[in-house]
DNA sequence: CGGAATCCTATTCGATACTG
DNA sequence: CAGTATCGAATAGGATTCCG
């Protein structure tokens, strides 16, 4: 068993790391968008038919929120009609990289995860 | 501009495994209790005065949660008063190491996105 | 085309009280 | 000690309508 003293105590607030980072990431959208923009810069409503399911309140939301952090450019053209667009800036492309090692785990126990599900479900 | 042949689709559905693992370790306490038990097994109100801040009835949720993905084991020790420990599970050992990269690139950009954060709310 | 504004629902989460 | 049960507040997110 781990000694008491090497038991690390972790605070939930604005200054955590680990808070921050699910904070910003961990809602239902963001992942998604950031991995659709490493493809290249794309417009508002070609992400919008990319990302199958979004509501354009929840792609507007959202891009404003990655935006905000650092992680998303925004830049309008300001045509007729006006063209949109959005591009990952390079902390934008640094962040994906531990995200695509997550994800990459995520597929590879894809089936693993299932069955642990069910596995538990079954149960009790 | 990247071809527009290449640019992915994305589903936000149960066969997602972007989709999957964020909606497992997304929440406000998992990532949180995953590291709080990387320093080895611990008992339940152990955990709950490590971290701060949670109450009883999410602590208890999460961690069902988190053995029903896998990822966490749960034993019951039948003494009186009775004790219980939970510990990581091979799985959960193996989540935990993509998930460090993800924090530890976190704190090191931590204050470039507070800067971020703070350039972007003094505009407009 | 790329939003903003409004309304509404579902889910998440915290607080509190009780229990084997 | 380690929960369960119940309630209520806050938040997230979808649908719809309108706009420059």
């Amino acid at each position: 068993m781990a000694d008491k003293n090497e038991r690390r105590v972790f605070h939930n607030n604005e200054d955590c790391p680990i808070r921050n980072v699910i904070a910003q990431i961990g809602d239902k959208w963001s992942m998604l968008i950031l991995f659709a923009l490493v493809d290249g810069e794309d417009r508002f409503n070609s992400l919008k038919s990319r990302i199958v399911g979004i509501s354009q309140r929840m792609l507007t939301q959202t891009l404003r929120d990655l935006e905000r952090e650092g992680y998303v450019n925004r830049t309008v053209f300001p045509e007729v009609p006006v063209r949109v667009e959005y591009e990952l800036t390079e902390m934008g492309r640094e962040i994906v990289k531990p995200l695509y090692q997550l994800v990459s785990w995520a597929e590879h126990h894809h089936e693993k995860i299932k069955q642990a599900r069910a596995d538990y479900d079954s149960m009790a």
